[in-house]
DNA sequence: AAGCATATTCTACAAATATAGAATATATTT
DNA sequence: AAATATATTCTATATTTGTAGAATATGCTT
């Protein structure tokens, strides 16, 4: 099951927060806050949808994320490269160093990363 | 303005077909295949967006899509890059190599193209 | 103990989205 | 010309999503 925006941005409070009351996930909304029982909701609905817990404290709950945020967006990701990259990753990848903006630096990591990778991939043969 | 979801399978199939009758679009979808009244309203929803435009050839026309899909996904995935990885774009890019399914061919790939990159940028100084 | 801060559940409603029937029009085929 | 295939517009409805008030409960502070 995928994620509206609303529940989105609860995630990704919950996963800067890593686990959070209800009352600090208020906290991190920028004016106009929205209504404290808004937030209830999304929070039910996203713990029924399986990707959020909580433990119990007094009266209280303390939330957190059950699935994490990489995991959350390799899907996504994967998704976007079936349905409009031809399922192709490279054709992706080529995408993706052509139409962001990448600096000198960043292009120097990427390359970094890419030769690890590579590596690893050999060594693992 | 950004697209639903309906809205974006319409938009897939016209870069697929980069012109397309109501009727081409239609063939497209698989079974149970959607009413083509349903198609007309979506057509018309992204005509009214900006991002369709069409040409009359007797009573019907011919749609086109009027952004390429790389502008669009340039946008999406900036969107994500500074939602979810804290404006990054080689945040992003070591959780892509990490979190996609990259076979050593995908990888070589894009070592040349991040070398060609770099290249470039170092040309253009 | 009284009042306050916090949270939860239930209920509700407006807006957005997905879907398509009815009516109508125009080309094309027979 | 009649029948057929195709498309369009208008209207309508069910579902999903975003938002929050009212009622209620619990723990903390004075």
């Amino acid at each position: 099951m995928d994620l509206t925006k609303a529940e989105e941005q609860i995630m990704r409070y919950l996963w800067k927060l890593e686990k959070a009351y209800l009352k600090n996930i208020l906290d991190e909304f920028p004016y106009p806050k929205p209504a404290a029982t808004t937030i209830a909701t999304l929070l039910k609905r996203v713990i029924d949808k399986g990707f959020v817990g909580f433990s119990q404290h007094g009266s209280n709950r303390e939330y957190f994320p059950l699935i994490k945020k990489t995991d959350y967006f390799s899907k996504q990701v994967n998704l976007i490269i079936r349905d409009y990259f031809n399922n192709s990753a490279s054709q992706f990848a080529s995408f993706f160093t052509n139409e962001t903006d990448l600096n000198l630096t960043d292009l120097e990591e990427i390359k970094r990363l890419v030769d690890q990778k590579i590596k690893n991939q050999k060594k693992s043969k």
